[in-house]
DNA sequence: TTAAATAATCTAACACTGTTAAACAAAGGT
DNA sequence: ACCTTTGTTTAACAGTGTTAGATTATTTAA
């Protein structure tokens, strides 16, 4: 009986080799380029055998967004741990999530990027949505008790994000912007924002 | 004689044809569903034709992209001659370049979008450069002599692009955030660093 | 007007893509 | 030994961008 959790674990090995295969691909020569055969050939098998443990294609890159935000979830965590002060930590926290931007590009790109599936931001499952209430419960933290209602603490999420992922996507495209310039604009932005909002 | 200019006209009239066609399928179906069979469809030829008056793919997708900013320099420049007040043109261009967002979504996405082909951008033939240099200009009109060098002009430029570019972004993958917030936080932020910055 | 040359267009194919159905092989249980 | 289940592959379909070659239509020259 103990052949059936060793088959179990083999099969569970395989589905991480085909994300893990998927990964590599990505980022070797980016996501448009990562296609099923492709996978297949880096685990050893051949294409078919995928939709054993992926519905299709999609499925596949959503498990790959499913982990790039429990991945990002992490590190805010650990920048939330590193500092003691909510209004450094908000900022460690955006730090943070630049930081992964460029360290995991591809990653970024099919978390966040334009042309993603919209059905997948629509299920919008807990492991998606952490690092976003993790942003927003800290928000919320900072200002001050008269001034806290949803809407209020929305508008500076939304106003932050913006900030954040618009210099990010934009530095995506265009390499050129030198990396003092960058976080100058995002420092300035995030105690900006910060210091408006109490 | 005056057949040649017919036929350069004919030639110049399916070359148009088929940009309309694919601005036609890409507003229809998104720009991942343009596909050069389609077009050759929808201009009632067959694909190869296509490359009689295009390289590739590609550079269908450079030229409506190329055409996008031209449209957006325009809707630009209207904004300007609506207003005086540097600072009011100022929000109507950023405001324009919001509409414009929204009007011409999937225009929008290929020309900003983070999945665009790199190569497209390194080219950045003047059209594709000129609303940026017409909103770089006035934001050098706005700061005051003392302060205007051009690093400081490139802070504040990234800094209104991530703003608006990122809260573009964030509204076309979830829709669900009302548009009075929006508008509320594009407004904040425009006046924001307008006044921060004389 | 007819013949040759040129231009315009299409057919067919190649090498890919995601995906599925059917065939096959290997193992397990009876 | 047979049957069933499981794992895996082969072959195919419909689609993609793209190219070479054949075909048709048009223009030019004799």
């Amino acid at each position: 009986m103990a052949s059936k959790e060793r088959i179990l674990r083999l099969k569970d090995e395989t589905r991480t080799n085909i994300l893990a295969a998927s990964i590599e691909i990505v980022k070797e020569e980016g996501w448009q380029a990562l296609s099923m055969r492709k996978i297949a050939d880096k685990i050893e098998y051949t294409a078919p055998i995928i939709y054993e443990y992926f519905a299709n294609k999609d499925a596949i890159l959503n498990e790959l967004t499913r982990q790039g935000f429990v991945k990002l979830g992490n590190l805010m965590q650990v920048a939330i741990s590193e500092h003691s002060d909510p209004a450094d930590q908000l900022e460690a926290m955006w730090i943070a999530y630049w930081n992964f931007a460029f360290a995991e590009k591809e990653m970024y790109q099919v978390m966040y990027g334009v042309e993603m599936n919209c059905c997948a931001m629509q299920t919008m499952c807990p492991d998606i949505q952490a690092p976003m209430n993790m942003l927003w419960d800290k928000i919320e933290e900072i200002i001050p008790v008269e001034k806290r209602t949803e809407e209020y603490v929305d508008t500076k999420y939304y106003t932050f994000w913006s900030v954040v992922h618009g210099l990010i996507s934009i530095n995506m495209t265009r390499k050129s912007t030198s990396d003092e310039l960058n976080k100058q604009v995002l420092k300035d932005a995030i105690t900006g924002i910060i210091t408006s909002m109490r």
